[in-house]
DNA sequence: GTGGTCTAGACCACT
DNA sequence: GTGGTCTAGACCACC
């Protein structure tokens, strides 16, 4: 795993999502700790050869938020709090993972592959985690 | 649980796109069998206030997947293969659930709170079933 | 090969064109010749499931065509020029076949791949004609 | 050969399928390589004098099918892998030329005239590509 | 600027 | 009546 960031221009998923999940990734995994700086807008702008303006849109969503917070003139920092933020906006998630979980019975997938997914899921992240 | 369709025009999702998940759900629950009549185009599209272009959008993707087929002048109707179809699109969504487990296990979600959400979903299906 | 008429209704041709090609078919592999009857459009209708208007759509097409010609009250029967008339029809199809050709070249669909089923349909068509 | 589009009103093919038909041809013939962007759908339906509502619709089935990309906001390009999927497209034609060329067959007309105009469309393909 | 979606309403071929 | 296509024109999100 590595901290750069990326950005897949064919994606249907928004350039800016693409920004917030990334930054929200590497504070989960630990690569951004509470008080780390952020690239700059212009730096990360020039990196994945962006529109400044998506970069900043970006930053600002995660603000709002209350995962990282910006001093005029010196940068953005991640939060303290953010890892927390972050959590309770997945636990916000559970709902939609249930209905989507009942299509997969519905379709007729067995629950104990979902079961062994989950597993697998819970080790990889651990490994990666490490 | 009813057969009539429903549109939420608040929703992000595409118009079109909550029209094809509920002629898919209407499927899998067994609401709609192979060789049954859909609503025509225009009385659809009355019937959820929508303009017939939106509804015929719907049933054209929904034939492209082989869910549906259409007789020009007769109407469109469930395929034999609708089931069928419609597992296996589901089950192409198997990897994304991984990942978003992964990043349920990176936010701190505990896994038996998963396991749980798996269990209920699970009964939860089988009774509308009936 | 048999000489009774099938219509699908799942096809993107249009019905009335489907009675046509049969019926054309028929003549070029001499199970229909000059002089013979046709059903008449009220029994096929009742055969093939049909609005009689279809098969008379069909049936007025074919003698608009000099294939067939139809005696009021007697009944419809195949012209003494039918496959002439079916031959300088298909004949008029071949620049069309050039094009096609041209694309498959583009396409990177090698000549001898071509040439092959030249050859096979040559003669699987001379088979089905003893 | 230019690469200007045109579309043909008279003709019974739709306008959105004739859009999608050129584009594929531009591709084989090399005027629309990897990477190249596609005319914006606002200013093709402007030089077609179509409404952008056709132009949208082919562009959508191109990249439905993986000959082209989209990134919102910026544009249409042709996909990497477009002739692979234009190739694959076509070798799935092969066998309609089967049955037509069965019929050819049966309507008496000759195999080496066939073989002829096979002639003629390799090697006018194969200069039209130079 | 770009594409994505939607409404409104029309015409056509076919059953 | 049914679906298939198209025009005209609008609004939105995103770059």
């Amino acid at each position: 795993m590595n901290n750069t960031y990326q950005i897949d221009n064919q994606s249907r998923k928004a350039v800016y999502e693409q920004i917030i999940e990334q930054v929200e990734r590497f504070i989960l995994a630990g690569l951004l700790k509470p008080g780390d700086q952020l690239p700059s807008v212009r730096s990360l702008s020039i990196e994945l050869n962006l529109n400044p303006n998506t970069v900043q849109r970006a930053y600002s969503e995660l603000e709002r938020r209350g995962v990282i917070y910006t001093i005029t003139g010196k940068g953005s920092f991640v939060d303290e709090k953010a890892r927390e933020v972050i959590s309770s906006e997945k636990r916000r998630e559970l709902p939609q993972l249930f209905e989507t979980l009942k299509e997969f019975s519905a379709a007729g997938i067995e629950k104990q592959e979902i079961l062994d997914i989950v597993n697998y899921a819970y080790m990889a992240s651990k490994e990666e985690q490490d």
